[in-house]
DNA sequence: GTATAACTGTTAGGAAACTAACTGTCAACA
DNA sequence: TGTTGACAGTTAGTTTCCTAACAGTTATAC
């Protein structure tokens, strides 16, 4: 049998994403929340005053309702957000953060901006620049 | 406050990362297991003449050893594989694949194959090479 | 040579994702 | 206008990962 195991680009994408998720978490594990709720909550904080749904949220992230269901749930229950059924349609659930989760943002984004350093730190700036635009090519056509 | 919320790299690598697991999940779906599973049993057939051992399973997939544990109870309860302890240690269980998962393995090869197509196809064989080389030295540093 | 430390793997329990089936609401159109 | 289908979200149950605590085996150090 031949051993046509080539598949680089896959494993280095897997293994890359595992790892960040990792370096990510760990970067705010202190603030009680792991990096996907940290990226949702700094996402409902950017885009709260344009009527935002939980249906964008599984968009955005890449996630099933049932997912985001479970984990604004969650959130919910411990302070960090409220969602108000808005008067034009029953069905939606619009959605707010908190003043508990408005404090932890700033430092959200600067553990998750120590990580983003991390990615790229070998990188010239030329590098970084090509980088940038290969995967954003390749993301489109996923 | 200003946004400082610019971290497309680590934003990149995740829904990359995501989407290629789903796809690689689902190009593998009918053979009743899932990309994971399949990377782990190609991989075993490439090195089970090595002694290889749970520990390195963990090592090369970046999972914890209780995950390790579980996978590999799954994979023996269904057949595909078999766990030995050598006679040199006690400490540890060789692992080898079974006919029934060697059967497969042309076919999970010719599915990641087809993934790791889909990942490059909009790119050249120059910006291939390049970004292989990008994605090695991230990782490796990573 | 024995005590201690490191190594390998397991168990138990929890978190976060998934699918499938569901409720309730809104929209379309015949 | 009444039915039918699409849409938003929830629930229930499963999977796969995790951490923490543990047992047994091997290696190290005094």
């Amino acid at each position: 049998m031949k051993p046509h195991k080539n598949t680089p680009y896959l494993d280095l994408f897997q293994v890359i994403g595992l790892k960040l998720k990792k370096k990510a978490d760990e970067s705010i594990k202190e603030l009680g929340l792991n990096a996907q709720q940290g990226k949702i909550i700094g996402y409902i904080y950017e885009n709260q005053e344009t009527e935002l749904i939980q249906r964008d949220l599984a968009d955005r992230f890449h996630l099933r309702g049932a997912s985001i269901t479970g984990m604004l749930q969650g959130l919910e229950q411990r302070g960090f957000i409220e969602r108000k059924i808005p008067v034009n349609n029953e069905r939606q659930k619009n959605i707010y953060v908190l003043p508990k989760a408005v404090e932890l943002i700033e430092d959200f984004n600067e553990s998750f901006q120590k990580v983003e350093d991390e990615i790229v730190q070998v990188l010239s700036e030329e590098e970084k620049q090509i980088l940038k635009e290969l995967l954003i090519k390749i993301n489109e056509r996923l």
